[in-house]
Order: structure tokens, then C-alpha cells, then sequence
DNA sequence: ATGACTGCAAAGACTTTGCATCTTT
DNA sequence: AAAGATGCAAAGTCTTTGCAGTCAT
């Protein structure tokens, strides 16, 4: 019927948000930008959305930011730029830890390696022309 | 006079427990590690201090674990291995991240790069025999 | 109707800060 | 005496949760 193609549940919209932006967002940056469609979105909801997201596997947590933890609806290891100056995030699809390295730490540590995570920290273009 | 070789100030107490130990403590472990020998010593002032030290570039952050911030008195640029199951931090300093991938970031991102950071995660070898 | 989702406000967890006190020089 | 460090408790920030109301099937 019409109501359930007019209204789409909020949790679609916010997996939405998150696949069609490249910008990493927090929750509350995700609640920020779906004010525009879902004027009375709580951020409650955004963070429980996350938060099961994230348990389902469909999202990944790239760690805090400024003590601000970002989000990526891209599951798939990648390496990432984080702005000191902005704290914005770039993903570097085109770079990739050597696969060694990942041997290697279960060699020396003794431990099970599940996930690796590479973040380069500096200045953008922007903040270094600034 | 003796006033001052008995009671060392207690900043001095919470750098040397951070170069004494390969934990990466929290705040709140580090409190914890002074206990026996500084039992009034204020979780306020091992948080001011660690940020202190931070802001000297005296030691490092390695960002959070399950919310909650770990320090290393290490601050050469080394690999970590992170367990998710005890939220152990092993350093593994055998390993180092290639230093054409520093390039290469900036080359795609057009960034200037000033730092990096790669942390493993997965079972250490307690948890994963448990 | 039933189960799932949501808004609101309260609660929680970690960290920071204001102020008076105590140390060190 | 002056400058700095600390303890305590209050405040701050980000995140989670309880509960009642709403939506979808």
C-alpha cells in the first residue's frame, strides 16, 4: 500500500546515508545530514541503528576520532587518512597491508589475527594549504 | 633535603610506571598500578598528567580500546596487536609498515602525512586457548 | 493484535575542569 | 612568598537504555 513506500523506515534511511557518503561519518553527523529527509529523527535511534549495524556485520567502526568513534558502511580492510586538521576521513582504496605482515604477527605475538586496520594521520589538502 | 628524594612528585611516579610497564594502560590502570606505592594519588591527576605528557610528546595515545584510551611511553612509530577479548595491547616491534605506502598516501589522498598507525586485532594466545 | 521500531528523557561511562590546599624552590 | 602540583567534587561530552507510544504486518 502506499504508506509503506512513502514512509521507509528510518533504519533504511540511515544504512542509506551511510553507503551513499564517503565522508565517514559519527552518529551525529549521520543524524545532521538525514534532518533534511527525516525532520524528526532522533539520535537515539541513529546510534541504536549503528550499534546493530555494526553487531550484524553490515558496518565497521573505524575507531574514535577526536574521542568521536566514525563509521563505514564499507566492511571490506582498507587504509585511511585521518586530518589531524579536520578530522576528516579518506579512504586510500588503493593501498594495501602486505599480507605478510599479518603471518608475521601471529608468528610473533602467538595470537590469532581476526582484522587489521592502517590509518595514516596528517594534514589534508585543504588544512595544508591553510 | 629529604622532603624531596622520600616523596617524588607524582607526575615523575606516572611517567615511570608508563616506561615501566608493555600493558599501554588506561588512565584508570595506571591509577591502579600507583596505588601500592601512592595510595592517595587522585585519578584527576593521572589524567592530567597523561595529557600533559601527551601534549610534550612524551608519550603517545593509541586511541581507544572499547571506549577507553591507552597510553605507550613508546613513541617510535610501532605496530600493535589489540585482543578483543581481553583488550590486551601487544607491541610488535619486529614489524614495520612499508614506507612506500607513506608515499603513496600522499600521492593519492594529496595529503601530508605525519604519522601512521597499524593495529592487528583478533584472539591473543590466552583467549584463544579458552 | 503482535512484534518491531522510535522519541524522549534519564542514566552511564569516561574525561576534564574549578578551586582551595599543599609542595617545592 | 611565588609558582606549580594535587585532591576533591562538580561539570562536560559522547553514548546507552527504560519506557511508553507508534508503525508495519
Amino acid at each position: 500500500m502506499e504508506g509503506s513506500t512513502k514512509q521507509f523506515r528510518k533504519r533504511n534511511a540511515i544504512l542509506a546515508c551511510l553507503q551513499q557518503t564517503h565522508a565517514h561519518p559519527s552518529a551525529e553527523m549521520v543524524h545532521e545530514m538525514l534532518q533534511k529527509t527525516h525532520p524528526d529523527i532522533s539520535l537515539a535511534t541513529v546510534y541504536r541503528n549503528l550499534a546493530w549495524f555494526k553487531s550484524q556485520g553490515m558496518i565497521q567502526s573505524l575507531g574514535t576520532v577526536n574521542g568521536i568513534e566514525r563509521f563505514d558502511a564499507n566492511t571490506a580492510p582498507h587504509v585511511h587518512f585521518v586530518c589531524t586538521g579536520c578530522s576528516a576521513v579518506i579512504d586510500l582504496p588503493q593501498i594495501a597491508v602486505p599480507h605478510s605482515l599479518e603471518a608475521d604477527t601471529e608468528k610473533y605475538a602467538g595470537c590469532r589475527v581476526q582484522g587489521c586496520q592502517l590509518t595514516f594521520t596528517g594534514l589534508c589538502g585543504s588544512c595544508a594549504n591553510s
